[in-house]
RNA sequence: GGGUGCUUAGCUCAGCUGGUAGAGCGUCGCCUUUACACGGCGAAUGUCGCAGGUUCGAUCCCUGCAGCACCCA
C-alpha cells in the first residue's frame, strides 16, 4: 500500500467496476427498499446542495443494501420545461436563429437531440459522488411511459372535474411569454420609487393624490380606493375622477383592504395588473382594463401616441407626460418587492390569460391527514408545521405554460370552442363524433404542463404507472424522500397528493428534509454572488485561475466579475485542493444536524481527508504486521458468509472489540433516526480514538515480542476482523476508501464476497460488550494518561525513560499492573514499575491519581518541586470548586428530601470522590513542599 | 403584518422530553518514537444572547425582551 492514500487512483476505477457488476440492482430480499432521487433538471449541474443530498441518500441505500434488503435507488431526470427550453434557445440564437423560425416539430427535435448530446452532465456527476443508483432503471419525465402516466393522469383529474380552464390573473413573464406558478416566482426587495400622482374630480372641484410604484399601470386603472372609514376622504365616495391620458372617468371606492397610513391613503386599482386590485376589483365589480401585450408592451387601451412602448419605456414616458400637465405632485424613493422569474430574472408581470388549474383542495385535503395521522413522518418533525399551514391556504395550481418543450395538455378544441380532454387524438375525435353526429375538425391545445406535474408522479411513474406492475407492488411505497426543505412545496406536498390520488397510498413513509447548504460566511450560494463551490472541484480540486475564471464566466450582470474575483483570490489564494469524494461524503454527513442552516467549511473537509489517510494508514499497518508472519488461515468452509476467527483472550482485543459493537450499536441508531452527524462522529471518534490512537499502539509490543506467539495469533486476527467489520460499518460513508481496503483485507480474514458493496452489513452482537475488558483497559488508559501528564506539563522530554512507584495499590492495581506491565512500559515511557513496599518512604515525586492508586514519579532532578506545586495546586482548586457545588447540594435538605434517590446517590459517591482526590493531593502537596524546604 | 427557526469555547457546530457543558478546526508547548507530520503527546479556553418565572436543581421547560436568518403576505 502507498504511504499517503490517493483517492484519484482509485474512485473512478471502482465505481465503473461496481456499475458493469450490476452492484446497483436489486437482488432479492425479504424486505424492499427504496428511494427515489428527486429528479435534477436535465439542463442541471451537480451543485452542493444535490451532492449532499445525494450522499445522504446513497449511505442510507447502501447501509439497506448491505442488510440484505431489496433495495432500489430510482434515479432520472425531469424535463425542466422552462430551463431546457432556455439552453436550446440560446443555442439556435448562437447560429443567429430564432424559435420562432422553426416549427413546433423541429424545435422540439432540437431539444432532443441537445438531450441527446449534453443532458447527461448531472449523471456523469452523479457517479463521481459514488452514488449507487440503478442506472439501468434511469427514466426521464418525457419517456414515453411517463408521458402515457401524465395524459392519463390529466384524464383521470379531469373527469373528476379537478382539473378546469380559468381565466385568471398569473404570474407572466413576459420573457418566455408563458405563465409560471407561485413557486417559480422570487420577491426580493429592491430600490424603486413611489409616484404622488394628481387624480382630478370629473366636475373640477378638486382632486385626489394616489401614490403608485408602477405609474405605468394607471392606464389600466378602474377607480381609486380609499378607507372607508377615512375621514380625509370620506366625502369623496362614490365621486368620480377622470383618469388622465386615458380620459376616462373612473369612481372613487371605498374598501377596507386600503391602509390609510400608506401613501396618501388613496389607492389607484388596477384589476388587470395586480392580484390585490384584482381582488378588489371583484368585490366591486370593476371592469378588467389590459393595457399590456404578453410581451409587456402597452397594448391598443393605450392612447395611440403611446402604444407599443415596452413597459419601462411607457413608464417614463407617462410620468413625463404626467409632470409637463404638473399632475405628479411627489417622487420618493421607496423599498419594494420585485417579483422575478427564477429562471428568466424577468420581472414577473400580474398578467390576465386563459390556464389550465388543478383544483387542490380536495387533494390537499387527505394529504394533510396523511401527516396528521403519521402515514408519513416527517424529519426533523417540526416541518410538519410549515407544510401545514402551506398546504390549508393553498391555492389552486396553474399547471398549464406557454412553451414548446414538455407534456403537451391532452385537450382538443372544436370549431365551436368546446373542449374534448382525451387520452389521444382518436379518442378526442370519437367524444367530438359522439357530441355532433359527425366528424369535426379539433384543433390540440398548444400549452405544455408544468414540469412539476409530471415530476409529482415520480414516484410511481417511474415504476411502470398506470400499469399495475410488479415494481410498483415492490417499491412503492418508497421509504423516504430526501430533500432541502427550501422544496417541501414542490416536491413533499405535490408527491403527496398525487400519490394519494393515484394510488391510494402515501408515496413515501418518511421526508427527510435537510437544512440549505451555505457558503463560510453564511450567505447562500449563487453564480451572481460568485460563491458558489462545485463539489466535483473539492474532490479533484482546481487552480486559483481556473475557479476565478468558472465564477467569472457566464454572469447575469457581468459587472460583478470584478468584485467576484478579488473576493475568490483573497478566500482561496491556492485554488482549491483535491480532496477526494469520500472526504466530501463524510463532510456531508457531519454537517447533516438538524439545523436548517448549514454552513460549508473547507476545513472541515480537509479534516475528514486526514481522517481518510488515518484509516488507510492504520490499514496498511494493519497489512505490514500480518506479513511478519502468517495470516490466520481462512476457515475452511469459505463460502460460509458470517466471519468465524477464534475468540481473542487478551483483555485489550477484548475491549476493542467491544467498543467496535458499542460503535456499531451507535451508528444503527444514527441511521434509523437520520442523524448522520451522530453515525459520522462515532465512527471517527471509534476510528481515530480507539483503534488507531489505543489499539494499535496497545498492539506494538505484542507484535515485536517474539516470544508470545499465542497472543500475536490473538492480536493478528483481532487487528482484521475489526477492521474488516470496520470498513464495512464506514462504507455507506466512505465508499470509496472502504471497498479498495476491503478488497485487501477481506480475503485475509476469510471474508468472501466479490465486494464490500454487497457485504453485510455488521453485526453489533458479533462484537460484544465486555464491561470486564472496558474496565481493565481504562485503567491501563488512566495510568498511562496520568504519567503523560506529568511528562507534557513538567517539559519531560519523550524520550527519557521513567521509573515508575505505585503508592496505596490494590491488590487489583498491582494485579493490573503487572499483567500490563510491557504495556504501560511502552505507552507511558517507563523504564520500570513497582509498589512502594509497605512502610517504605514514598520519595519525592509528582503524582497522579487514579481512583485511590498514587503514581508516582519520582523528580530526582527531573522535575523543580515550584512547578509541580503550581501543577498540584491547579488539580487542587478545581477540585475544590467541584467539591464546593457538591458538598452545597448535599446540604440542601430540599434536594435530599426531592431529588430521586439514586441521583442524591450519585452525588454522594461524587463528593466521596473528590474528597479522596482532594486528600490525596493535599497529601502530596505537603511532601512536595517539605522537600523543598529541605532543599532550600 | 403573519409564521418558523436560531443565539453554547477564537471559528463551525453537537448537547439524548431538566442533575459533572462536548467535538472538529484553530491556538500554545514538546516530539523527525520503525502505520500516518494529511502525524504523535500534552495544555489552555465558556455569567450556554438578556431579564424574569416554574423547580430541590434550568444550556434544556414557560413568559418577555434584544439581535439574526428564512418562509408567507
Amino acid at each position: 500500500m502507498e504511504k499517503v492514500y490517493s483517492p484519484a487512483d482509485i474512485e473512478q476505477r471502482l465505481y465503473q467496476r461496481w456499475e458493469a457488476a450490476g452492484y446497483f440492482a436489486p437482488r432479492p430480499g425479504q424486505r424492499s427498499y427504496c428511494i427515489v432521487i428527486p429528479p435534477p433538471n436535465v439542463t442541471g449541474t451537480l451543485h452542493m446542495g444535490h451532492a449532499f443530498q445525494d450522499t445522504i441518500m446513497d449511505a442510507l441505500i447502501r447501509q439497506h443494501r448491505m442488510r440484505g434488503e431489496q433495495t432500489l435507488w430510482q434515479t432520472g431526470t425531469d424535463h425542466a420545461g422552462i430551463a431546457t427550453q432556455m439552453v436550446v434557445e440560446r443555442q439556435l440564437n448562437a447560429e443567429g436563429k430564432r424559435r420562432t423560425d422553426l416549427s413546433r416539430d423541429a424545435f422540439v427535435e432540437h431539444v432532443w437531440a441537445w438531450k441527446q448530446q449534453s443532458g447527461g452532465t448531472i449523471a456523469q456527476q452523479l457517479r463521481r459522488l459514488g452514488a449507487s443508483v440503478d442506472w439501468t432503471r434511469e427514466r426521464f419525465t418525457m419517456d414515453p411511459d411517463l408521458s402515457r402516466a401524465v395524459v392519463e393522469a390529466f384524464v383521470r383529474l379531469h373527469q373528476e372535474g379537478l382539473i378546469y380552464r380559468g381565466q385568471r390573473l398569473v404570474n407572466w413573464d413576459p420573457v418566455l411569454r408563458t405563465a409560471l406558478s407561485d413557486l417559480e416566482v422570487l420577491s426580493e426587495e429592491e430600490h424603486g420609487q413611489l409616484w404622488h400622482l394628481r387624480y382630478r374630480l370629473a366636475d373640477g372641484s378638486g382632486e385626489v393624490i394616489v401614490a403608485t410604484t408602477r405609474p405605468e399601470t394607471m392606464l389600466g386603472d378602474a377607480a381609486v380606493a380609499v378607507h372607508p372609514e377615512d375621514e380625509r376622504y370620506r366625502a369623496l365616495i362614490g365621486r368620480r375622477l377622470l383618469l388622465p391620458l386615458a380620459r376616462r372617468e373612473i369612481p372613487i371606492i371605498a374598501d377596507s383592504y386600503v391602509d390609510p397610513a400608506f401613501g396618501t391613503g388613496c389607492l389607484k386599482i388596477t384589476p388587470a395588473h395586480d392580484f390585490n386590485d384584482y381582488a378588489i376589483g371583484m368585490r366591486h365589480a370593476l371592469p378588467l382594463i389590459n393595457v399590456f401585450t404578453p410581451d409587456a408592451r402597452l397594448n391598443d387601451n393605450a392612447p395611440a401616441h403611446l402604444r407599443d412602448l415596452d413597459r419601462f419605456e411607457a413608464r417614463e414616458r407617462i410620468v413625463a407626460e404626467l409632470m409637463a400637465a404638473g399632475l405628479v405632485a411627489r417622487i420618493e424613493p421607496h423599498k419594494l418587492m420585485i417579483p422575478r422569474g427564477d429562471r428568466t430574472g424577468a420581472v414577473i408581470e400580474p398578467y390576465l390569460t386563459d390556464q389550465w388549474y388543478v383544483r387542490v383542495a380536495p387533494l390537499a385535503a387527505p394529504a394533510i391527514a396523511a401527516v396528521e395521522s403519521g402515514r408519513v413522518r416527517f424529519v426533523p418533525e417540526n416541518w410538519d408545521k410549515t407544510y401545514y399551514q402551506w398546504m390549508r391556504n393553498i391555492q389552486d395550481w396553474c399547471i398549464s405554460r406557454q412553451l414548446w418543450w414538455g407534456h403537451r395538455i391532452p385537450a382538443w378544441y372544436g370549431e365551436d370552442g368546446q373542449i374534448y380532454v382525451a387520452r389521444s387524438e382518436a379518442d378526442a375525435h370519437a367524444q367530438a363524433r359522439a357530441r355532433h353526429g359527425r366528424e369535426v375538425a379539433l384543433r390540440q391545445d398548444e400549452d405544455v404542463l408544468d414540469t412539476w406535474f409530471s415530476s409529482a408522479l415520480w414516484p410511481f411513474s417511474t415504476q411502470g404507472w398506470p400499469e399495475r406492475t410488479p415494481d410498483l407492488d415492490r417499491f412503492y411505497p418508497t421509504n423516504v424522500l430526501v430533500t432541502g426543505f427550501d422544496i417541501i412545496f414542490f416536491w413533499v406536498a405535490r408527491m403527496l397528493m398525487f400519490g394519494l390520488k393515484f394510488m391510494g397510498e402515501v408515496p413515501f413513509r418518511a421526508v427527510y428534509l435537510h437544512g440549505l447548504i451555505l457558503d463560510a460566511e453564511g450567505q447562500k450560494m449563487s453564480k451572481s454572488k460568485g460563491n458558489v463551490i462545485d463539489p466535483l472541484d473539492i474532490i479533484d480540486g482546481i487552480g486559483l485561475e481556473a475557479l476565478v475564471a468558472k465564477r467569472t464566466s457566464g454572469l447575469m450582470q457581468p459587472h460583478l466579475a470584478a468584485s467576484i474575483e478579488t473576493a475568490t483570490r483573497k478566500q482561496y489564494p491556492h485554488g482549491i485542493a483535491a480532496h477526494g469524494t469520500d472526504a466530501l461524503r463524510f463532510s456531508f454527513a457531519s454537517l447533516a444536524t438538524q439545523s436548517r442552516d448549514l454552513r460549508f467549511d473547507l476545513g472541515r473537509v480537509a479534516g475528514y481527508r486526514n481522517f481518510c489517510n488515518k484509516l488507510w494508514n492504520a490499514a496498511r499497518f494493519v497489512m505490514l504486521s500480518l506479513e511478519q508472519a502468517p495470516a490466520p488461515a481462512a476457515p475452511a468452509d469459505a463460502s460460509a458468509a458470517a466471519i468465524r476467527l477464534a475468540p481473542s483472550s487478551a483483555p485489550a482485543d477484548r475491549w476493542i472489540r467491544s467498543r467496535l459493537g458499542a460503535t456499531i450499536r451507535a451508528v444503527d441508531q444514527a441511521f434509523d433516526d437520520y442523524r448522520f452527524d451522530f453515525a459520522a462522529s462515532a465512527l471517527y471518534e471509534f476510528t481515530w480514538h480507539e483503534f488507531c490512537d489505543w489499539y494499535l499502539e496497545i498492539v506494538k509490543p505484542v507484535l515485536q515480542d517474539a516470544g508470545d506467539a499465542a497472543a500475536q495469533q490473538s492480536v493478528r486476527r483481532t487487528l482484521l476482523e475489526v477492521l474488516e467489520a470496520l470498513l464495512r460499518a464506514l462504507h455507506p460513508l466512505m465508499p470509496f476508501i472502504t471497498e479498495d481496503i476491503w478488497l485487501r483485507v477481506a480475503p485475509l480474514a476469510g471474508v468472501p464476497g466479490p465486494s464490500i458493496v454487497l457485504a453485510p452489513w455488521p453485526q453489533a452482537a458479533q462484537f460484544e460488550h465486555d464491561a470486564g475488558a472496558e474496565a481493565e483497559l481504562r485503567w491501563v488508559m488512566q495510568v498511562v494518561l496520568g504519567i503523560r501528564q506529568i511528562r507534557g506539563e513538567m517539559d519531560i522530554s519523550p524520550g527519557r525513560r521513567l521509573p515508575l512507584l505505585l503508592q496505596h495499590a490494590t491488590a487489583h492495581d498491582l494485579q493490573l499492573a503487572q499483567r500490563h506491565h510491557a504495556l504501560l512500559s511502552r505507552l507511558a515511557g517507563l523504564e520500570s514499575v513497582r509498589p512502594l513496599a509497605s512502610g517504605e518512604p514514598a520519595p519525592p515525586a509528582a503524582a497522579a491519581l487514579v481512583g485511590e492508586l498514587s503514581l508516582l514519579v519520582p523528580m530526582a532532578g527531573l522535575i523543580e518541586p515550584a512547578s509541580e506545586l503550581q501543577r498540584l495546586d491547579k488539580r487542587l482548586q478545581k477540585i475544590e470548586q467541584e467539591l464546593n457545588k457538591s458538598r452545597g447540594k448535599l446540604a440542601n435538605d430540599s434536594f435530599v428530601g426531592n431529588a430521586p434517590a439514586d441521583v442524591v446517590e450519585q452525588e454522594r459517591s461524587r463528593l466521596a470522590e473528590f474528597e479522596r482526590t482532594r486528600a490525596a493531593l493535599t497529601r502530596q502537596m505537603e511532601q512536595v513542599r517539605a522537600l523543598a524546604q529541605v532543599r532550600a
